[in-house]
DNA sequence: GCCAACGTTGGC
DNA sequence: GCCAACGTTGGC
């Protein structure tokens, strides 16, 4: 299984929004960037993500999972731009700052820290793990 | 609200 | 195919 992150400004769609809809999971339309659109492609269903709140929060707030594989963007006839369904899964119990993550040296490769402006990002295990064990989430209780 | 970083566009 | 101009993202 792989890992991802997902970036939202949470006042265009937040991770509460998110949470609202449920089993039936949101299409992550809008991505207009090809690395993001790239690693989208990549996602399998059932592969795991975070998801972060860009510009206000700045928080890894909860886990999500990949619930419909890559397909056209809904909202543009643009063929180049794909993009994947989420679902929430649950809360992370103390969401992980930006700033802990920049203080954390197991982290300094993570891509939020090297690749700011990326939208989708992979996630390595071990980074995966450490944030977790960070936000008071045992990942093995990651359904 | 500012501005640095960086991705994209378009002229040549 | 290069690169300057421009637009957008996102931390601060």
């Amino acid at each position: 299984m792989a890992y991802w992150l997902f970036k939202s400004e949470p006042f265009k769609w937040s991770w509460e929004q998110q949470k609202a809809k449920g089993e039936e999971g949101e299409e992550w339309d809008g991505i207009r960037n090809y690395q993001a659109r790239n690693n989208m492609r990549q996602m399998k269903i059932g592969d795991k993500a975070f998801f972060y709140h860009s510009n206000e929060g700045l928080n890894v707030v909860g886990i999500a999972e990949i619930c419909r594989e890559s397909a056209p963007d809904s909202t543009t006839d643009d063929p180049r731009w794909d993009c994947v369904y989420i679902k929430a899964i649950c809360d992370m119990p103390n969401p992980v700052s930006l700033k802990e993550v920049k203080a954390n040296p197991k982290l300094s490769d993570m891509s939020l820290v090297t690749s700011m402006r990326l939208s989708v990002q992979p996630v390595k295990e071990n980074e995966w793990i450490e944030v977790c064990r960070m936000g008071g989430l045992d990942p093995n209780s990651i359904k």
